[in-house]
DNA sequence: AAGTTCATGTAAGCAGTTACATGATTCC
DNA sequence: GGAATCATGTAACTGCTTACATGAACTT
């Protein structure tokens, strides 16, 4: 007797977030939750898979098994009622606050250890970074803002819309930030 | 015979730029890498344990025994001139992207799931979280201020500014971006 | 014929959390 | 006398990564 109140991971949710868009198989599960744009959660092949099954098994999802679609027998994956109000559940439940955990910060933090040159070239390459991942959150937001249903607040495309703003503008920041570091490199070289 | 190119863990690192910056034994260790201003990583004492035992027999830090001050024998650890070596090499190092994991913006991402009014009630709870993050922010930076050291890129203080101006900076990001959110319910329940 | 994509799993190991364990000093 | 702080560890468990394993369909 599977426990609808069952405590699921974050990694459920993030399924179950997905599959409350659409139905899906693993491995397009999969597939949508790799690198790098994986709408701000990822996952392996290897972890989704057993986490489907306990999903399965707790009743927050079931599948239909289709036999001629791909090589072997897939496992098509719905979200069920119970499923649904989970998720919801967990959407307005109460906020932890997060372990922070910045590996780019943690290396910014040591970088009086460096000669400034190097630290200048590292915020460049920091820079480029976040660039590239900004443009590809800009055709994401592009590619959907034509369909009217980014405009209602109980579309997915509208969180899909609010969730890519977010990124935009904390890449935007990034870049603000970096280019702001190489500014306070030089002044200090100025200085000497 | 320690291996000094010895692959670290990003823990590892972090302990290492603690130790960078002034000895310290394991406890205070842990007490700076706590919740909730952990300089942009945290860690717990068990974890923190092993960790300065590994870094002890790669060489990379070194410690003495202290009798009589606390009340055990307390180790007071050192970073090397290895362990310093090691440090910078890894900072100005190739960067691999990160995984993304954003809890916040997975629940965001969900937000279409629930009532405008709950998913309004949520946006308003992270940014009181934003807020009160910042505001420690603010108090760290204001008391680092005064200190010449932080126009000079080789002192630690210099780190520790740009690395909290970039806390601060995504933090307001995230505030204005909060505004945005619940003006973008608003501007929807107007159309209804 | 070889490589890529589709498709689903398992196993070993590292990273991180929670809980267990101990004991002295200091503050109320 | 009891609670909080200082101080250092270990054990069990969860989450995540890397690697192992298999095999059909499609593409070059």
């Amino acid at each position: 007797m599977p426990d609808p109140a069952a405590a699921t991971s974050n990694l459920g949710f993030a399924i179950l977030g997905l599959l409350a868009r659409r139905a899906c198989n693993g491995y397009e599960v999969a597939q949508r939750m790799r690198q790098p744009i994986g709408y701000f959660w990822t996952a392996r092949h290897s972890q989704i898979y057993p986490e489907l099954n306990r999903l399965d098994a707790s009743g927050l999802v079931e599948h239909e098994v289709i036999e001629g679609a791909g090589p072997r027998p897939t496992k098509r994956y719905r979200i069920t009622e119970t499923g649904q109000a989970a998720l919801a559940a967990w959407v307005v439940g109460d906020l932890e606050p997060q372990p922070v955990r910045d590996l780019e910060v943690l290396r910014l933090w040591s970088i009086w250890t460096v000669a400034p040159a190097a630290a200048v070239e590292l915020v460049s390459r920091l820079e480029a970074a976040h660039r590239s991942v900004l443009d590809r959150y800009l055709d994401e937001l592009a590619e959907i803002s034509g369909d009217p249903g980014v405009r209602d607040p109980s579309n997915p495309l509208f969180a899909s819309r609010i969730t890519l703003e977010g990124g935009i503008r904390s890449r935007r920041t990034a870049l603000e930030w970096c280019a702001w570091m190489r500014a306070e490199f030089a002044a200090a070289e100025q200085r000497r």
